[in-house]
DNA sequence: ACTCGCGTCTTCAGACTCCC
DNA sequence: GGGAGTCTGAAGACGCGAGT
């Protein structure tokens, strides 16, 4: 989930995510603006938090430059649970306001296990055997496919606690209306339906295959990928798809050129459909890279994800 | 009402096949 | 071998829906 996101839905048990992305996240952490804005009179000037194993912290709730913090105390958390940058954690208020329980998640997006010293009795058990559910199975190395798996455990989570979930967090945030979180909110649902976690250090777009990109001969390129293929129009506009160790080249359609309207994939495409099978509703992510030998050949890797009814997942065919 | 993004339809050009 | 007809892929135009 991108750190700057929001959604919002119905609420009783409200919650919000941060994701640890400030430089001083070991001394303070700000409270979405949104969540203070809807729940700042029920949030304590003096706040717990209650870890997954019990153990209870108190932070201190501090208003710098109208922007709400966890401030003193925070610091303690931080270290004693081990948190660190880009961990993703989760603060749900608890129905009497009395505390925000937290739940870690670390940069490979699995639930992180806390500290030894923290986890004892029986949580220590349960928690265990929630990681062996499906952590046991992941290969540390394989982010992708444990962020897949991270997917579906939140998912779960928000099959009991749906109507929690309030938002994820940017402190630039500031909607008044809350017309532009329900679009958000509705944006992320939708967002969920067809695309799949994928990390990667390269930017990259996610495409579900439509009748038109598998029969028409074209791909378009989403607008939010457009800034990265702004080099290729002055280029030969050329593309190579690198997918099980062969290359494809493909030609690319600037439509409107001035304006940059919209980009297609065209000429090699329906080669490559075809070479490879692909089927409408087939989730392709594409991965742009630079050459090594190249710095301006542009090789985009390939990865396919089809539906897998049975198991009600998207399954990686490519 | 206007803009933008996306999907579909139409047109065109090149490749291919068949027949004389 | 050359011309006519057909097929296929690429590119342009248009329409619809959502958002502003």
């Amino acid at each position: 989930m991108d750190a700057s996101s929001h959604y919002v839905t119905k609420l009783n048990k409200p919650s919000f995510l941060k994701v640890m992305i400030d430089d001083d996240f070991s001394t303070r952490l700000r409270i979405p603006p949104t969540f203070v804005k809807k729940y700042g009179k029920k949030i304590p000037k003096k706040a717990k938090i209650e870890a997954c194993d019990g153990k209870l912290w108190e932070v201190e709730v501090q208003k710098v430059g109208g922007i709400f913090s966890f401030g003193e105390g925070w610091g303690n958390f931080v270290q004693e649970t081990k948190v660190e940058f880009e961990d993703l954690l989760r603060f749900k208020l608890l129905a009497d306001s009395s505390k925000f329980k937290v739940k870690i998640y670390g940069k490979t997006c699995c639930e992180k296990e806390l500290p030894s010293e923290h986890v004892h009795g029986n949580v220590k058990e349960k928690q265990d055997q929630r990681k062996r559910s499906w952590v046991d199975e992941v290969d540390d190395d394989d982010d992708e496919e444990c962020a897949r798996r991270k997917n579906c455990e939140l998912e779960k989570d928000r099959d009991f606690e749906e109507d929690d979930v309030m938002e994820t967090d940017s402190d630039s945030f500031d909607d008044k209306t809350g017309v532009l979180e329900q679009r958000r909110w509705k944006e992320r649902t939708k967002a969920e339906d067809e695309q799949i976690k994928f990390n990667s250090q390269y930017p990259f777009f996610q495409v579900k295959l439509t009748s038109s990109y598998v029969n028409g001969g074209y791909l378009h390129i989403p607008k939010n990928f457009r800034k990265h293929m702004m080099k290729m129009r002055k280029k030969e506009q050329k593309v190579k798809f690198q997918m099980c160790n062969e290359f494809c080249t493909m030609g690319l359609h600037f439509i409107n050129e001035d304006l940059m309207r919209e980009i297609r994939i065209s000429q090699g495409w329906s080669l490559f459909v075809k070479k490879y099978d692909l089927k409408m509703a087939d989730l392709c992510i594409f991965e742009m890279i630079t050459s090594d030998d190249d710095d301006d050949e542009v090789i985009f890797i390939v990865h396919v994800h089809r539906w897998d009814g049975g198991k009600s997942e998207f399954v990686k065919i490519y």
